[in-house]
DNA sequence: TTGTGTATGCTAAAATATTCGCATCTTACA
DNA sequence: TGTAAGATGCGAATATTTTAGCATACACAA
């Protein structure tokens, strides 16, 4: 079975991640603020040292505290993660899958969700 | 922060939990057979038995074996999957997350798009 | 200067997850 | 029937994850 980015990390270590991808970059603090069932900061500080020694996640100074950011950019893992998710609920179906997408749409989204295909089919080289 | 239905599951549950969404329904070898760094038929039999205590997983007997089904739907896991990949990677935008998908299609499934969107409009009573 | 709030460095314990072996039970069929 | 192949039941060791405490550094205000 195909793998994914985050199938080697547990499962504190991925909701930091995703906490982390949510926000671009953050602080002991802001990932504290975020987890659920919030361990103590002691805790999220050994999460991030290991997910930096993991090499995930480098961090670098902002004045007195340390400011975390992924390694790996947050639109490929993202492109990574949709299209596990496709595979494993949508019989690896875009369609299906925008599908399920388009039901918790508005309209206005829908209108531009119809450019965006129309844009896709000028540039479209693939076949 | 907003959880998701996996956020209780170690790597392993979520591993098995994952191909049996993907198969509908797995006996312990379709399991093994699907898990990467396979580890024992024994062991995949505790995680199996795990799941089922937790109540994601129920089996049900099919000759001499068993058989295993998720208690949640696949299409509702799905769907809350998909909106916490949208949420993490995606600015909770709908448009982004299909946009991502789109650059990954082919022109057919383009077609099919454009007309599910249309569908959508026309059915829209959410605004 | 001295105390307070907020950081990090380091270390170790506690809790969970992951793993497998051996005994036993069915099923299929020679 | 009786035997091999393939399942499950049970129990426990091992590895990893998760947690937290205490010492120390630094900036800033009283």
């Amino acid at each position: 079975m195909e793998d994914y980015p985050t199938v080697k990390l547990s499962r504190r270590e991925r909701q930091i991640m995703n906490i982390v991808y949510q926000r671009g970059h953050a602080s002991v603090a802001d990932v504290l603020a975020d987890l659920p069932d919030a361990p103590s900061y002691s805790t999220v500080r050994a999460l991030l040292r290991i997910l930096e020694e993991k090499g995930h996640l480098p961090h670098q100074k902002d004045g007195p505290r340390y400011i975390y950011r992924p390694t790996q950019s947050r639109h490929q893992v993202g492109r990574s993660a949709l299209k596990q998710i496709v595979q494993t609920f949508f019989d690896k179906s875009i369609e299906k899958t925008v599908a399920a997408l388009v039901s918790d749409a508005e309209r206005s989204d829908l209108d531009r969700l119809a450019q965006l295909i129309e844009e896709a089919k000028k540039g479209d080289h693939k076949s």
